[in-house]
DNA sequence: ACCTGAACACCGTTCAAGT
DNA sequence: ACCTGAACACCGTTCAAGT
């Protein structure tokens, strides 16, 4: 045999990393294992199932144990703090290939309530925290990397202020706005975990949730 | 002369709503306004402008005054209210166009920020939770839209229970995924709105936030 | 100002045929 | 099982030219 199905896997992912999501086609995919366009077809009905492939691996390992994040280890992690861990983790993994974010958003919709990250999350703050933190971690996630690509681009034609290490503002928050949507996640994250807390107080258990 | 640019836009979004984003190529907004291809660019610089056009027009209006969402009206809304109502209104909005929610979604996450709807929020919720609010209703719309899609192709094979009127289940759910995610989204907002609340108590204004 | 006609450099997918 | 070669029916965008 010549090529495998995670063969065709991670070469989509190395185009996709290098000419982003508009710029990984079949035919791209192809000549990355100099191999003809239908040879892909082989292994993959179509470009759809290639791309849920693809989500899978980014993500992959996300949402295990308190994986990805380090801190406050050593056991006795609350609900809330692992959810927290999670959506991070989660973030990182989107944030680490370039237009990860549309990929595995795209690929969660498709099966909402299925993916191994959810029903995790859902153990920890009910069916509908879960639904909520991954639907604000997805867009949040997109959003990032929409104004990465764009301050990538603007940087080339202006940029703006001349030193590469640059300064916060007087206010303390960081000027350059795409650190300033790092910070944005954790605030929009501990919003919604509020929130948890409360219903959570309330009414003894998360809705639909298993822990008590 | 012969063709406006809102003939154009709103070609599109007919083309948008009877063939789906993907079936949306500036090739078929031509052909529905009789036109040659090329004569598109005379209006638009490229398809993703023409996008951007289009999702203006989808939520045009949400979020002036109570609009898009009757009910308990008569002055004295809490800003928790209105952005409630915003966030409703947004969402019928995206979901009356066939793949609407990631329209606007793509066209937002362009210039975060800069949306008449996300400044109104501001106001009533603070910056933070404009954004949490709006990344997920877009999460939620994106998502209720795909199991729409899936769920029109699947009865046109498993029509899995034969009845056009479903009943609900023993406790009360809904059966049906499509009616669970209108239901799911409104428990999802209150989860944010909630946890506003409590941010708001704990520092007397929300963050960034301009109404005291 | 608005449009045509033709072209360029691409797409995803199918299918018979090879080894 | 895995791949080639050729084809089909499309894309977005550019550009000279018409009225």
């Amino acid at each position: 045999m010549r090529n495998t199905l995670a063969d065709v896997v991670s070469a989509a992912l190395r185009v996709l990393d290098e000419n982003g999501l508009e710029g990984c086609s079949m035919r791209r995919v192809a000549a990355e294992l100099d191999v003809q366009p239908s040879a892909l077809y082989h292994h993959v009905p179509n470009k759809q199932s290639l791309l849920a492939l693809m989500a899978d691996v980014i993500v992959d390992g996300v949402g295990e144990r308190d994986a990805g994040v380090p801190g406050e280890n050593g056991g006795g992690h609350s609900g809330m703090a692992l959810a927290r861990n999670a959506c991070l983790a989660m973030r990182s993994a989107m944030l680490a290939v370039r237009d990860g974010a549309d990929v595995v958003a795209t690929a969660a919709a498709f099966r909402l309530g299925a993916s191994a990250v959810e029903q995790r999350l859902a153990e920890w703050v009910g069916a509908d925290g879960a639904r909520t933190l991954l639907f604000y971690t997805f867009g949040q996630a997109q959003s990032t990397q929409t104004h990465r690509h764009a301050a990538s681009l603007g940087a080339l034609i202006g940029p703006e202020s001349g030193r590469a290490g640059q300064r916060s503002g007087t206010n303390g928050a960081p000027s350059d706005p795409v650190l300033e949507l790092d910070a944005s996640f954790e605030r929009g994250l501990d919003i919604i975990l509020t929130g948890l807390e409360s219903e959570h107080r309330a009414t003894g258990a998360p809705t639909n949730g298993i822990l008590h």
